[in-house]
DNA sequence: GCGGACTGCTTACCT
DNA sequence: ACAGGTAAGCAGTCCGCG
């Protein structure tokens, strides 16, 4: 009945004995020196013109990078349900028999049917005979795994786990992945656990350290004139200056001195060394020949500006073997000797932004991502390159080199090590890794598995085709199926409220109950009693599936090994660390499995799966709150997966948590607990003091990116003296003082006693301007107000900052705002009344409340006597 | 021609 | 280019108003 449980790691063919014992310190691997030929394997790409994939493995010791070509005569293919004689008279196949290798029978296992399917394995001489040109097989017939880019499909074939260690001696044989021992922190955790054996396959993988990898970083900077940005499709200023920050203390700055400025060749200045050049050639020949010494090349943004534009220039200029070093691709920039790391890409990543640093920047630029994570960001130059010297102008672009490096080596290179954890949970290469979403890494390990059990991957009209029915309607318009439950809140001020939630409550449904694309209304008549409440879709009893082994293995190592091990006092700082960046790498994937299911651009999305999952999940928390009903516990508000249990008694709580786990197959954590809370009748929409004094604020207008820093300001004031109350006369008297605040701000907002900026609304441009055809938003007349103006081009993901205004638009962008009299001040009054409403009113309410039952009481007493 | 009731669009948040 | 649920503010529309 399990066939395949917990099969989703395997360890591959490897040599009896470990290489390395009891250890998983490169260090002590390094100082063996048998051990020259360790390397870890970073990436993969396939050549066009010697018709292989090659695989780039980061040797250890000499901090380079070993090409390796293709020595088993592997060849891109796809899979076809024709039988090979079909095929051989298909005139599709026929017009390009030249470029087919081979037709051949193979056994595949289809998870829709559950059955062993015979399917032709079409094998070609190059990729783009399966797909990528217009006349490609994929385009004409109906085909297999044809989409899988063929580096992946090789990495996948040949078992090769990116970020693992391989060691290589002879070119001419395919690498052997070296064997680890377990390190003992690990063992003793996994002891404790139910967890399968071959989980300590990847165990090693993921525990294993990762290079302090040689790097260098590079900025570009263009001699434009002012006002005109340099763009890559017309490349015609040139690029003056290159400035380097290498992980071997390189600190340089190319520069070609166009205006004969510095008499020197060489200079070395407060924090750089300075070579200089009498043309732009020079300086562009200087820059590959300094780069191509480092494996790893780190850009802010190198996809789109700083790469292409060397590359283009340097062509311009006569620099033909440019194109030996850098290649460009439709949105991305690759160097052939080693990788080329974009960070603007990365950090770009939504997941990497709100899991891995909990959206600590707001913006995706080199300054603000500085400020969030290493608290430095640029300095401002205000003249264009063509006011400034050229020293002030090499001062502002060595910032930008040393910053983006930085940005890798903060946190014991946090950066680094996530990126390559990362690409050993999806087994996905680093360049693919830095470029890609959460959706292609998941869909990357899956086909990867899928591959392992020999599993046919299923087109996506096959999954739809098992019947998508929904069952219970949206409760937002527009939205494919139903999500989660939210409690109506009780207004008011609620003391001791201990917030009780399910541990990561829709992984844990997805793995407990089976569910996965496949096994989600599966073909066996014997399942199909196994209903999800409520609904008529049933799940397999039979097999275990697919997208819920990977959920279940990922939050079982997260929270069996690597979330203790990240806490492990008895474990060095260091280690410690490392094991948290794991355990946070597992999270970003862990928090994303559940989405991606209900994403219809995912490969494996399954509707009747993803709706299941939050029915399940509805199912638990409706039955929670009965139980705690039950037991005379009282909840004052839930969401999704938490319930908010006033003044509880300790021991029913616990009783209560326990009896949930035993009814519902999930586990209940307490998660925090309040001084006190203040609700009022909005949902997702509260504040509260925690035990430890600190201010939980949640939902609050005053807590939104938009609100204008004034309000913002005063919000905060307010909360500052709640943060302090605990009777009900300090309540009163804290009302005394609230009132005292809003009233001087009231003031102050009409006697113009406050400055223009700080009245800015900022509301983020999420569509290109001319995208806004249903309505025209006030940001949206403002950057357009703006792009009149100034004449610049405003893209998505700006944030504007308006002001209202007394005019007839009602608002204008902060820019073009002069005077204090176009203010629309009562709007603002207003606003910031609504923000501070939103506190206030639940506490008015509690307030009046509590006045209530004193005079009852004291009625009590009056008629007791 | 104007304002209130209503719906829809857009953004930012919560889980 | 991971999901749905919720709140707020405004744009746009309809309707009544002699």
């Amino acid at each position: 009945m399990t066939q395949g449980l917990d099969k989703w790691i395997y360890p591959q063919e490897k040599n009896k004995q470990p290489i390395i014992k009891n250890n998983n310190s490169l260090k002590k691997i390094n100082d063996n020196p048998k051990l020259d030929n360790l390397y870890i394997l970073l990436s993969a790409d396939y050549d066009s013109q010697e018709q292989k994939v090659y695989l780039k493995f980061y040797n250890i010791k000499k901090e380079n990078i070993l090409i390796w070509y293709d020595t088993t005569d592997h060849k891109p293919y796809a899979l076809s349900k024709l039988r090979p004689e079909e095929l051989r008279m298909h005139p599709d196949l026929a017009s390009m028999s030249d470029r087919i290798i081979d037709l051949k029978e193979v056994k595949k296992h289809d998870p829709i049917t559950d059955t062993d399917i015979i399917m032709t394995k079409i094998v070609v001489k190059d990729p783009l005979a399966i797909g990528g040109t217009r006349t490609s097989l994929r385009e004409k017939m109906r085909l297999w795994e044809a989409d899988i880019k063929y580096h992946a499909n090789y990495i996948f074939d040949l078992g090769f786990q990116v970020g693992a260690y391989y060691i290589i001696e002879d070119i001419k044989k395919v690498p052997k992945q070296v064997e680890l021992e377990i390190p003992p922190e690990i063992m003793e955790k996994f002891n404790k656990t139910k967890m399968d054996e071959k989980i300590l396959e990847w165990l090693k993988l993921l525990a294993m350290e990762v290079p302090n990898y040689k790097r260098v970083a590079l900025d570009i900077e263009v001699f434009n004139p002012p006002g005109i940005m340099p763009r890559v499709e017309d490349p015609q200023y040139p690029i003056f200056i290159a400035s380097l920050r290498g992980s071997d203390n390189l600190r340089k700055i190319l520069v070609y001195d166009l205006r004969n400025e510095i008499k020197e060749d060489r200079l070395k200045l407060d924090h750089y060394e300075v070579e200089v050049y009498r043309s732009e050639k020079e300086l562009i020949e200087r820059i590959i020949d300094i780069i191509k010494q480092y494996p790893i090349v780190i850009t802010f943004n190198g996809d789109k500006f700083d790469l292409p534009y060397i590359r283009r220039r340097g062509e311009a200029i006569g620099i033909p073997n440019i194109r030996e070093y850098i290649k460009l691709g439709r949105n991305d920039a690759r160097i052939t000797w080693g990788v080329h790391i974009d960070l603007y890409e990365f950090f770009k990543n939504v997941s990497i932004k709100t899991y891995a640093f909990s959206n600590s920047y707001d913006i995706v630029s080199l300054d603000s991502v500085a400020k969030a994570l290493i608290g430095e960001g640029k300095i401002e130059f205000e003249k264009s390159f063509e006011e400034a010297s050229i020293y002030e102008a090499m001062d502002y672009a060595y910032q930008d080199a040393e910053i983006t490096y930085k940005l890798t080596e903060f946190n014991q290179n946090l950066v680094m090590n996530l990126i390559t954890i990362i690409a050993r949970i999806s087994n996905m290469t680093i360049d693919d890794v830095c470029r890609l979403s959460i959706s292609n890494w998941i869909k990357n390990r899956l086909v990867f598995e899928h591959r392992k059990l020999n599993y046919l991957i299923p087109l996506r009209e096959e999954i739809e085709a098992k019947g998508v029915k929904q069952h219970l309607k949206p409760i937002t318009k527009g939205k494919k199926y139903v999500g989660a439950i939210v409690i109506q809140p009780e207004p008011g001020i609620h003391f001791n409220v201990h917030v009780v939630d399910f541990a990561s409550l829709y992984p844990s449904i997805i793995k407990e109950y089976n569910i996965s694309y496949e096994t989600v209304n599966c073909p066996h008549q014997e399942c199909r009693d196994n209903l999800v409440e409520g609904t008529s879709t049933w799940i397999c009893k039979k097999k275990r599936g697919i997208i819920s082994q990977f959920a279940g293995a990922i939050r079982d190592v997260r929270v069996n090994i690597f979330k203790k091990l990240a806490k492990d006092r008895k474990l060095p700082a260091a280690k410690r660390r490392f094991y948290d960046v794991v355990q946070s790498s597992l999270k970003v994937f862990i928090n994303a499995i559940y989405g991606v299911m209900g994403s219809e651009a995912f490969p494996f999305y399954y509707l009747p799966a993803a709706e299941a999952t939050t029915i399940l999940g509805r199912g638990a928390i409706m039955k929670a709150i009965e139980i705690s009903r039950e037991m005379g516990l009282k909840v004052i508000y839930g969401d999704t997966d938490s319930l908010f249990i006033k003044d509880p008694d300790n021991e029913t709580l616990t009783k209560f948590i326990k009896r949930v786990e035993k009814t519902i197959r999930l586990k209940l954590d307490i998660d925090k607990i309040y001084r006190y809370v203040v609700f009022s009748r909005r949902k997702k929409n509260y504040f509260g003091i925690l035990t430890d004094g600190t201010v939980d604020v949640k939902g609050l207008l005053g807590k939104k990116s938009s609100t204008p820093p004034y309000i913002k300001d005063i919000f905060y004031q307010v909360l500052d003296i709640l943060k302090n109350v605990n009777t009900l006369d300090e309540f009163k008297e804290a009302k005394e003082n609230i009132k005292q605040i809003v009233l001087n701000a009231e003031a102050k907002l009409r006697k113009g006693e406050v400055s223009i900026n700080d009245l800015a609304i900022s509301v983020t441009l999420s569509k290109p301007l001319h995208a806004y055809t249903k309505t025209t938003p006030q940001h949206v007349k403002a950057a357009r107000k703006l792009k009149r103006a100034l004449g610049i081009d405003i893209s998505p993901g700006t944030i504007i900052r308006i002001i209202k205004t007394r005019d007839k638009e009602g608002a204008s962008p902060v820019e073009l705002v002069r005077d204090y009299r176009q203010v629309d001040v009562e709007k603002y009054i207003e606003l910031l009344r609504s923000t501070l409403s939103q506190i206030l009113e639940a506490m008015d309410i509690d307030i009046k409340e509590i006045e209530i039952k004193k005079e009852f009481r004291s009625l009590d007493q009056f008629f007791k006597f």
